[in-house]
RNA sequence: GCUCUCGUAGCUCAGCCUGGAUAGAGUGUCUCCCUCCUAAGGAGAAAGUCGCAGGUUCAAAUCCUGCCGAGAGCGCCA
């Protein structure tokens, strides 16, 4: 249909196709057409006014497929032919995209030396999302859970656990426990140093603390895999930073044979000041490995492992100039590749003052005790629904409280902090996930009545059914877009619009027993169709009945 | 101090990359609509100097500069 219109004023008018391509636009509301061409940028070159201009070219002859032409002020507005438009919308194959190549996404990652808290929420869905999209756009993609189970942290969970550690209180909440341990052990710099050696004695190899730290890291693992399961969300790789321990060795060594390695005041850094990266700190006083370190091994080992075309890290915009360093070290060691990694940074969640969570002042948001407040109310919900006695309700609850969660969170533009606040996801009504599962289970209600068989014919359409085709018609689009920008949100967006338009219809236009049962069936699927592959590019399970 | 990000309706946020027609949602407030395929719904009203000031442009919430306000980061944490 775009082409139709591009050709037609390619033939009027002295520009390149492509031009014309980048010029045409949608109008803002439906009765204004549904292309629009602007003609201030002709009013120059031809010396006339552009109101005038456009009302000139509203005067040519319509091809097949358009069935107006007007002028509005300096725009020229086209109105396709409804039905021609919808029977390409409607009877449209799909056919597989083609393979594109690989993508490694870095998600969740949490540290797990503390609880999965709401910061680490983010990461995972984001990521996942971000993964559905990748693939949807012909990519084959590698999800890694990159732990951050090494680490200074470790020290002091080590440290605290032989100076106030209670072995009943680890059976009791493990996790818990640890977390308390950590906080204590952080919330003074006075035991940094006892810390840092005892980290220090397990990167050297130590077998007590080697044990130790074995101990509290499948411990913690454990209450991690619940929450994922909780969440429905897998890996395809569980990976973590203490694999790296071998492999950092080489890679001082690398920095060091390519003379990149610096020594600063005891410690070795590499220099990207003329970068405007400052210095990246590699390897501290007392040998023990870094953050950046361990990030640079991993690359190297993955691009090695799984020879991906794209790396996205999925990562909190707070740790922006660390990627950057890592991104900046591998470039100078002559890794070409490093173009290809990305970090996809997303906004923190603030506390009501505005302020990072921050574990050294304690305060933090756990995961568990929000899936547990939304699962709750979702429950409770649903049992003031009639139609719903004595059917299974735990794993619907489920799914509505995780359509509220996932949802509230991707709506959001990925790069933007905002307030924490439950409310957020406790909210199911208005654009919340609910409300696109509850326009996707009332359409699935209309299909399964179906008894009849009338023919699909395409009459008049109609407002309300013509804006819903339109918005049907761009799913690709927004695919494409949201690929691009690493954008859930764009398709979160569409996903409320599309409900939206959905619901309007649903009030609009009566379906079963109508002359135009035929055709409208036919569009119910389709929005079926549409909105389930949307809800799946968001990690949201649908659900036939609410 | 330096770097990056943000500032849009009472509140929470889209829109900004790629400039276009009357700046959009949700929520909250106020009206309506269940003899009708699920009311977690629909229709409507009120609500905005798009932080401020310049600049570029036929056209700026959108691009550029400065200022104000908020957040994040800035070598032995991750």
């Amino acid at each position: 249909m775009k082409n139709i219109v591009v050709k037609m004023i390619a033939k009027e008018v002295d520009l390149d196709v492509c031009d014309i391509e980048n010029l045409l636009e949608v109008p803002p509301r439906l009765e204004m057409g549904d292309f629009a061409f602007p003609c201030f940028g002709l009013a120059k070159s031809l010396k006339k006014s552009p109101v005038i201009i456009a009302s000139g070219l509203a005067k040519v002859k319509l091809p097949k497929g358009i069935s107006e032409v007007k002028a509005e002020g300096a725009y020229v507005n086209f109105f396709v032919d409804r039905g021609i438009f919808a029977k390409g919308v409607l009877g449209k194959k799909r056919v597989d995209v083609e393979k594109k190549g690989k993508i490694c996404i870095d998600m969740s990652s949490p540290n797990i030396a503390k609880p999965f808290g709401i910061g680490h929420l983010r990461s995972t869905i984001i990521g996942n999302s971000i993964g559905k999209i990748c693939e949807a756009n012909g990519f084959e993609v590698v999800k890694i859970n990159y732990l951050g189970d090494w680490g200074t942290q470790f020290g002091k969970i080590i440290f605290g656990f032989r100076k106030w550690g209670s072995e009943a209180k680890l059976k009791k909440d493990a996790i818990g426990h640890l977390y308390e341990l950590y906080v204590r052990a952080n919330a003074t710099d006075e035991f940094d140093e006892e810390c840092r050696a005892e980290f220090k004695k397990l990167e050297d190899g130590d077998k007590e603390n080697l044990k130790l730290w074995k101990r509290f890291k499948d411990l913690s693992l454990k209450e991690f895999d619940k929450i994922y399961d909780l969440l429905g969300i897998s890996f395809d790789v569980v990976s973590g930073e203490s694999l790296y321990n071998d492999k950092m060795g080489a890679v001082v060594a690398e920095l060091e044979a390519k003379g990149l390695l610096i020594e600063d005041e005891g410690a070795k850094i590499v220099d990207l000041d003329s970068e405007g990266l400052g210095k990246v700190l590699i390897q501290k006083s007392d040998g023990t490995s870094l953050y950046a370190t361990r990030d640079l091994a991993m690359a190297i080992d993955r691009k090695k492992e799984y020879n991906f075309d794209r790396a996205v890290y999925e990562v909190g915009s707070e740790q922006k100039l660390h990627f950057r360093q890592v991104f900046g070290v591998l470039d100078k060691m002559g890794y070409e590749w490093s173009k290809d990694l990305v970090h996809a940074a997303h906004g923190l969640y603030l506390d009501k003052d505005g302020k990072k969570f921050s574990t050294r002042r304690g305060k933090s948001v756990f995961m568990k005790d929000v899936l547990n407040e939304v699962v709750e109310k979702a429950k409770t919900n649903l049992l003031k629904r009639e139609m719903l006695k004595g059917k299974e309700l735990d794993g619907r609850a489920r799914k509505i409280a995780l359509a509220a969660i996932f949802y509230g969170d991707l709506k959001n533009n990925r790069e933007h902090n905002m307030v924490f606040d439950v409310d957020r996801f406790l909210s199911f009504e208005g654009d919340t996930g609910p409300y696109l599962l509850y326009s996707y289970a009332r359409a699935s209600s209309i299909l399964r009545k179906v008894d009849s068989k009338a023919s699909v014919k395409i009459g008049e359409i109609n407002d309300t059914e013509f804006g819903l085709i339109k918005k049907i018609d761009s799913f690709e689009d927004v695919v494409g877009k949201a690929y691009l920008g690493l954008a859930p949100n764009l398709v979160a967006n569409y996903c409320f619009e599309l409900a939206s338009l959905f619901n309007e219809f649903y009030h609009a236009c009566p379906v079963l027993g109508n002359e135009k049962e035929g055709f409208r069936l036919v569009l119910v699927g389709a929005f079926r169709d549409v909105m389930g592959k949307s809800l799946n590019l968001l990690g949201i399970e649908k659900l036939e009945e609410m």
